[in-house]
RNA sequence: GAGCGGUUAGCUCAGUUGGUUAGAGCACUUGCUUGACAUGCAAGGGGUCGGUGGUUCAAAUCCACUACCGCUCACCA
């Protein structure tokens, strides 16, 4: 560079705060983000080439506000985004919300039932209105805590499930469903919340076990020729009995088949049955039938062709086919009265303690009813074959991988979906009966009358479509399915879903099965299973246990970077996350480490002048340090294409923090502050691109701060943006991350360095154990045995080991010998400390404790002989010698040695240190 | 009943294809106002990898059995 523009060139020292503190900046910088127009897969910093790398967000329902596993789920998402985006691949990340059917009008419902009125009193219309009010609301709330904790999402295509375009998806795939066959409606029985008041799918209903009593009683043979005994949990739906069955093999019955019994409490008969099903071992042989309230009843029912009586109204109490005693009664206060009545009317025989396993509803924790109904399904062993075989293809990858076997069970053992719910809040079932004809009409459009008729007489079905049934169309529809919209043809299907485990079925293996079956193909590659977030004891995170943590107050207490950076770097592959409060620390101390090595580059600018990069000549620790950066980078690759976001955090928490700020900046020191004025200028050149390109790399997993120091950063010739233009991206989000290159790989540099970094240790060590304060300059001796690999390498950086070690500046404050061995006469006064090829010896003897350092030989010989040991044991070895690799019984055989010699020089220090 | 996961320092977790002295963060001990950081610096102590048996020259790492913890699935009245 010419010396003319030197002066025009210096820089002025750049200020950043003392103290740390992220709401002094984070909003800024989202705000330029946005501005920026970044988060957009067309903003121009892509490369034309690359594959565009989507992710659709697992849409949060607009229930509430976001909980601490959407901040994990969502970091990592941001993580994943912000790394292809510098990667250059077109980035888009679409962000939005899902309905939630049951629970969003629970919620709303208990608003207005805290307002004084109901549901039923406001009617559908406003309900609903009042319900997206609602919605609205706690949209814009999520949208916020998203930008809040920095989700890099593209705001201009956000969604929700209940859009004009994702009901238009909605509608397409029902009716074409139901033109494939794969739609039907049927009367069965299906699970039934009372509480909430609708049908749920089966994967909704939780089982849990529960203790209650087996029931004995028995019902009189009509032909009073005797009685059959049977056993209940649930005696209540007796009255809906309509056959007993027995096993065709059981000799105790055989000869009542065919006979009557009477129904107690009841006006009615019913036959005795034989069926394979009945277990002769089980209770007295004998079961009692309910069809229309048990699902193996309903299919003995099917086989004989019994009548289904449907005992229960809709709201969960007995309806008008049980006696009039009955009717209105809660489930719990029927049993106990048919308890009692069959005891008063001699038909009990006794009671058992009995727990069994009973379902109960995912939403509300009631018990689910099996109850008769009319309903519509989708009939799914289509759709599952396909998806199972696109997995069986390895169209798609879980990370980790045994997620699979959830996914392949799920699919194999597939029952059909139960989408009709009982609600008002979601897509209205688009099919309209004829009271003319009585005909339905499915319809893509609403219509004003019946398809086969042409009457108005028409009325659409009152329920609306499980919630499910627009989240598995989520991949596609948020594109703009079913037109063909340039979004869908670009971006479609989808690079990535992060999601956890309790959706795989739900929500993950029904988004395949759709695409599958609309666009032909799945509609993401990876599927990446994020770890549970519990507390510190393990519980799981929950409103009721009032152990939840709020992902917004971690964002205010510590900033979003620590949220991220902490989230990230516990992120093991399929393991739980335990975390406190005070867990966010490590980010956060992370993130003001950060924070402050850039702080201290910065403000010794002063002066400096930025050399280009290829005009710098490399010496060894800054071979080193590039080496170490080249390293890392590796790893950050590797862990982010394996989705090992411990591992990218752990990568780049040990190389800046204990390569960069511990040694790096530290050696670096004694350039910086060096009186030759082209020295300063290399070092902090130097120090700038390793910062600049540190930020580039850490940058998704904290992307605030590292975004404020980048923007911070004097403009660093030969640095090429991604726009093409020079010195720098006008963000480090769209700048270029780092690539290792083979050229930067020194591992010899890396082994001499390594050999001087357990000198300096060695050194610092001995100080430490004599209380030898840092402040206390020391003179000592390094010898190195001949033949030493870094030996040449110590006598060029004596300076820095003199700096590093607190040695004395005079010119013999350290002294280097490369021989077999010192005069003794040269080492008066000193005590030693042995290391792998070299020994120091320093002159403090009469600073320290003899008696000490003598326990400190012992110890160290007594160590070093057990590992001779067994180093001598496996060489002593025949097998080891004949079986083992060359290169490992070489490298035995020069461990042996080596702790030999380190053996003897010991017990020569040891005994001049007694001698004396 | 079936399947899956876990069991490694006081705590929370890493540990690639089996190969030297098993790592990290936190906590702990000691010493430091060392030209940015006490959310810091330097140094240190602390595990033989749940148990048993096996394969192997060699096992935290592979196999079998077993114990305990957790999760998921499952229609036995």
């Amino acid at each position: 560079m010419a010396t003319g523009e030197a002066d025009t060139a210096r820089l002025k020292s750049i200020e950043l705060e003392k103290r740390f503190n992220p709401p002094d900046f984070e909003g800024r910088i989202y705000e330029m983000w946005q501005e920026g127009g970044y988060f957009s897969p067309e903003s121009g910093y892509s490369d034309a080439d690359k594959e565009p790398f989507i992710i659709v967000i697992p849409p949060p329902n607009v229930t509430g506000v976001l909980h601490l596993g959407h901040g994990l789920n969502n970091s990592l998402q941001d993580v994943l985004i912000r790394y292809y985006r510098m990667l250059g691949h077109p980035t888009l990340w679409v962000p939005g919300t899902d309905h939630a059917g049951i629970a969003t009008q629970n919620v709303v419902e208990r608003m207005v039932r805290a307002q004084g009125t109901s549901r039923e009193q406001m009617g559908r219309e406003a309900f609903v209105a009042e319900t997206e009010r609602v919605a609205l609301d706690h949209k814009t709330t999520i949208r916020r805590q998203l930008q809040k904790i920095g989700a890099s999402c593209d705001w201009s295509r956000e969604r929700f499930t209940l859009d004009e375009g994702l009901s238009r998806a909605v509608r397409e795939v029902f009716v074409a469903l139901y033109e494939r066959g794969l739609v039907y409606r049927g009367n069965y029985l299906v699970n039934w919340c009372a509480s909430c008041g609708t049908a749920l799918s089966d994967d909704e209903v939780e089982h849990a076990e529960v203790q209650g009593a087996l029931y004995h009683y028995f019902y009189p043979l009509v032909d009073g020729s005797g009685r059959i005994e049977v056993a209940t949990t649930r005696p209540e739906t007796m009255l809906g009995d309509t056959c007993v069955a027995v096993n065709p093999n059981d000799e105790r019955y055989k000869h009542l088949v065919g006979k009557e019994v009477e129904l107690p409490l009841t006006e009615r008969t019913i036959p005795i049955v034989a069926d394979d099903y009945v277990d002769m071992t089980f209770g007295t042989g004998a079961v009692k039938v309910t069809p229309g309230h048990d699902p193996n009843d309903y299919q003995i029912g099917l086989r004989h062709n019994l009548e289904r009586v449907n005992i229960l109204n809709p709201d969960g109490t007995l309806g008008d086919a049980v006696p009039k005693r009955y009717r209105g009664l809660s489930v719990p206060e029927a049993r106990k009265r048919v308890v009692a009545d069959l005891q008063g009317q001699g038909y009990f025989l006794g009671r058992e303690d009995y727990t069994h396993q009973v379902g109960h509803c995912y939403r509300c924790d009631s018990v689910i009813e099996p109850f008769l109904s009319e309903q519509w399904f989708v009939r799914m062993q289509p759709l599952a074959e396909k998806a199972l075989a696109a997995w069986e293809r390895g169209e798609v990858l879980f990370y980790p991988r045994r997620w699979e076997n959830t996914y392949a069970h799920w699919l194999r053992e597939i029952r059909d979906w139960c989408i009709s719910r009982q609600l008002w809040w979601g897509h209205r079932i688009p099919v309209w009966y004829c009271a003319a004809c009585g005909e339905m009409s499915v319809s893509r459009a609403d219509i004003t009358a019946c398809e086969h008729c042409g009457s108005a007489e028409i009325t659409q079905d009152e329920d609306v479509l499980d919630t499910w049934f627009s989240s598995w169309l989520w991949p596609f529809s948020t594109l703009g399915w079913p037109d063909e919209t340039e979004d869908l043809k670009r971006y479609f299907p989808t690079s990535t879903l992060v999601t956890a485990y309790d959706i795989i079925f739900f929500w993950v293996a029904r988004m395949i099965m759709a695409s599958l079956e609309f666009l032909g193909e799945v509609p993401f590659r990876d599927i990446y299973i994020t770890s549970l977030v519990r507390d510190k004891q393990g519980r799981k995170m929950s409103k009721s246990l009032g152990n939840g943590i709020d992902p917004l107050e971690v964002v205010d207490e510590y900033g979003a970077d620590a949220l991220k950076f902490t989230l990230a770097f516990l992120s093991t592959l399929g393991q739980d996350i335990l975390l406190g409060h005070d867990t966010f620390a490590i980010g956060s101390k992370f993130a003001n480490k950060i924070w402050n090595a850039a702080r201290y580059l910065l403000m010794n600018l002063d002066g400096r002048r930025v050399v280009p990069f290829d005009e710098i000549e490399l010496r060894e620790p800054d071979r080193w340090i590039y080496h170490r950066l080249n390293r890392t980078v590796e790893r950050v690759h590797s862990g982010m294409r394996g989705y090992r976001f411990d591992e990218v955090g752990h990568a780049v928490y040990e190389f800046f923090w204990n390569d960069f700020c511990d040694w790096y900046i530290e050696l670096s020191k004694l350039s910086l502050y060096s009186d030759d004025e082209a020295e300063r200028d290399r070092a902090a050149s130097l120090l700038l691109y390793l910062l600049e390109e540190s930020m580039r790399l850490m940058h998704p997993l904290l992307p605030f701060v590292t975004e404020e120091i980048y923007q911070k950063l004097p403009a660093l010739p030969g640095r090429e943006a991604r726009d093409g233009s020079t010195g720098g991206a006008p963000g480090l989000i769209v700048a270029r991350f780092p690539e290792s290159s083979a050229d930067r790989e020194a591992p010899d540099v890396a082994g001499k360095f390594a050999a001087l970094q357990e000198l300096v240790t060695a050194v610092r060590t001995l100080r430490s154990e004599f209380t030898l304060p840092p402040s206390m300059k020391v003179r000592f001796l390094v010898r190195t045995d001949p033949g030493y690999h870094a030996a040449e390498f110590f006598e060029r950086h004596l300076e820095l080991i003199r700096m590093l070690t607190g040695a004395d500046d005079a010119e013999d404050g350290i002294e280097l010998v490369h021989s077999e061995a010192v005069d003794h006469s040269r080492l008066k006064g000193s005590v030693a400390v042995v290391g792998a090829g070299f020994e120091a010896h320093l002159f403090v003897r009469e600073l320290i404790d003899v008696e000490a350092a003598v326990q400190r030989f012992e110890k160290e010989i007594a160590k070093h002989r057990k590992a001779l040991q067994r180093a001598e044991a496996k060489l002593n070895s025949s097998g080891f010698l004949e079986k083992a690799g060359a290169e490992i019984v070489t490298k035995e055989q020069g461990r042996k040695r080596e702790l030999e010699i380190q053996i003897r020089t010991l017990e020569g220090h040891l005994e001049r240190l007694r001698g004396s």
